[in-house]
Order: C-alpha cells, then structure tokens, then sequence
DNA sequence: GTCTATACGCAGATAGAC
DNA sequence: GTCTATCTGCGTATAGAC
C-alpha cells in the first residue's frame, strides 16, 4: 500500500490508543506491534507520528496530568491550603484512574507541557497568597513529591496476601495491617493524614494577621 | 567449560556488578549480556542465581535499602520527631547515592526484605511514643511516600537547561528558578520544608502533657 | 550443581518502495 | 504517510559438558 487519501494515524490517536492499552493490560504490553494492531497498521507506521516510544510514553502521561483540575486556582483564591488541598486530592484521582501507567512517572518529572501547567498554577497561588516566590517554589515541589511518592507507593503492588509469611520476623509488623485487603484504607488514610499534616505544619510558617484565630489564613512569614 | 571446581558467581558478585553497572551507566544499561561480559561468563550462567532480570533489579533496590541507617529507632527513642527526621534524611542520602535506580522504585514497594525491615522499625518507633497502632502505620506510609515521592522527582532529569524555551509560555514560571542550575538547591529546600512542615503538622495532632510548650514531644492524641 | 553454546521470539527502530 | 523487509539487541529456555 502508498501513501492514504486521508491519514490514516494521528498522534492523539495514537495516544489515546495507548492509554487503553496500558489501563487494559499494563504498561508492559504496550508494543508498537500491539498498538499498530489495534489501530489497523503497520507497526512502523506509528514512527511517523512519535519519535520514539519514550516519547509516546511520556505523551501518555502528559494526557493523564491534562486530568487534573486546576479550577480551584482560578484568581481571586480565597485560602490557598483549601486550593491546595483539593489540587492535591485531584491530583492523586487522576493518577488512581490510571494506576498502570504510575511507574511511568519515574522518568522526567519536569519537562512535560501538563507538568509546567500545574506547576504555574501552583506558584501563582501561592505567591498571590503572599508566599515569598522562593518558598512558592519549594511548596509546589514538595506537594507534588507527596502526591506523586503516595500514587508510587499505593498502585504499586503492596504485601503479599498471606501475612503469615511474615509472622515472627519483623516484630511489630506481624499484624491484621499487613494484609492486603486494609491497603486500600490505609493508603487513603496515610493519604489524607500526610496532607492535613503538611497543609498545618505550612500554616504554621505563616504570621497571624490578627491573633492566634488567624492562623489557617494567614500572610506567609518569609 | 563445565563445572569450575569452585563457583566463578554468587547472588551476592551479580546484585554488586548489577549495581556498580546501574551506577556508572543507568538501567538501561543493565542487561544480562553486560553484566556476564563484567563478570567474565556467559549470559545464561546467571539464571543459575537468579530467577529474572525483575528479581535481580529488585535485589538491587534491597541492597541500596539497606544502607538506610536505623541505629536511631534503637530503644528508648528519646523523641519520635527527631528519630523520623534523621531517618528521613538517612533514606534520602541511600537513593541519592544511587540515583540511576530510582526509577526501579516504581515496581512492588512492599514485598522487599529490607522494605519490612524498614516499614517494622518506624512502626515500633511511633509505637513505642504512644501513637495508636492504626495511625503508627498511617504515618509510616505517609513518610514513605513524601521520601520517595522526593527522590523520584529530584534524581529524575528536571527542566531544560534553556529556561528561556518557556519564555511566555507560563506566565508564572518564566523566572530564574526555572534554570536546572538551581534545581539541586530547590530540592533540597523542598525535601527539608516539607519535612518540617510534616512532623510539625504530625506534632500537633498529639497532646501536650503540660501546657503548650510540650508540644514537639506529646503524646499522640488518637 | 555450575557452567557453555545455541537458539527462539520478542522488542524498538530504520531503509526504501509506492 | 503507510507499506514491506530487515536490522540489532533483549530476556531467557534448553541441551549438554564436566
């Protein structure tokens, strides 16, 4: 066969045909053979619309950050740890309605178009919420380390199913917690504590406007 | 050749020739055939120690996680906050050192010998401070998360050294702190803020046995 | 039980015809 | 822009020497 009338592939078909793939049958089963099966082509077809499958991968990533919502930023923001707190949790279900596609979150952090998206979003809170930019900028890294680091650790497979295996070697840990069927709790647990925990201690780095009430609204100190 | 009168390989010889190969060239470069080149045999003489490449790469992981320091859950542990933070930073330090096996972090968190090992000392810590047993394990979760979540986004490559490529793009983020040539600084100050901020935020969920300035050392609350 | 030699079936990627 | 044909390198299964 030449050259189609029309084209055939596209890159957001592409992308939107490896991202079922990967929710399907994981990460591992994303081939350029498998995707050009399921889209109707030849394998090396695909190489005309991506570079390379890292960068497909990463496309595919990029498409699931294009989830998150960042409606809670829109100016003026009333209280950035309520902004933040729900950015967060937005973030996190994006990534839990992908979980196959997390380990791929391991290569490159930075430089995706949906990354700087969040990421200038974030700052600009912040700092309109009157944090020095330097400490705006450590803010946004350090919350997406804790959103990122929860997916990482929660859809990545946990403990085995049989906690006996442990029973007697760790000490503390031979317990009803270990087992499989609590992880999603603790998980979501350990999610929300760790963000009220850090929304605090941040709040705490802020001076009362007025009194000790003020203190989840405060002016940043720095 | 067949059987040498004393074994030419280990377990232990392949995880260390996997990790000194995973250090100097990336994960990438890490495939049977270089690594039974290093080790002067033959690619398939490997599986007679270990069963995948999966199992070697996560024996790898193990071995760095071990270099994790845990003397300060030693008992009696004076105070939980100060215990977590060097530990925090003794975890950050171990993937630092090896930062090309951070992506590796990506696949089964939980099942590793020295996760447990880990996971079991923390646990007994916040224990042994008076935290319930459900919240002590909320915590050793959330702790994982924010020390991983931070290696992951800090050891993986960060934005381009052109920051003037974003010129207008994001109309927050076109500033100095974009340059990689702050990045390591950023990631730092992140992953010490957002340690603070954590246990303050943590400390404040317990009680304070007298007045307001027992605070950073009360007993937990739930 | 530990090694070598060989080979199979995948993968990602390229060259050149139409 | 898509095809066919083909390249290299991967993990690893198998068979056999000692």
């Amino acid at each position: 066969m030449g050259r189609p009338r029309r084209p055939l592939l596209s890159r957001d078909r592409i992308v939107a045909t490896a991202l079922a793939v990967v929710d399907a049958d994981g990460l591992d089963a994303l081939s350029t053979r498998r995707l050009a099966a399921e889209l109707g082509v030849s394998g090396p077809s695909l190489y005309n619309h991506v570079s390379t499958m890292e960068d497909l991968v990463d496309a595919v990533v990029d498409t699931i950050l294009g989830e998150v919502d960042l409606s809670m930023f829109a100016t003026p923001v009333a209280d950035w740890r309520t902004a933040l707190r729900e950015w967060a949790r937005s973030y996190r279900a994006a990534l839990a309605e992908h979980p196959n596609i997390v380990p791929a979150l391991a290569h490159g952090m930075g430089h995706r178009p949906n990354s700087l998206k969040i990421a200038d979003a974030v700052f600009g809170c912040l700092v309109d919420a009157g944090w020095p930019r330097g400490q705006a900028t450590r803010i946004g890294a350090l919350m997406r380390y804790f959103v990122t680091g929860s997916a990482l650790g929660s859809f990545a497979r946990g403990f085995p199913d049989d906690a006996s295996v442990y029973a007697g070697r760790y000490p503390h840990l031979s317990e009803a917690h270990l087992l499989a069927e609590h992880q999603r709790e603790i998980d979501e647990g350990a999610f929300e504590l760790g963000l009220e925990s850090l929304l605090d201690g941040l709040a705490a780095r802020t001076v009362t406007a007025r009194g000790a009430s003020g203190r989840a609204g405060g002016t940043p100190r720095w």
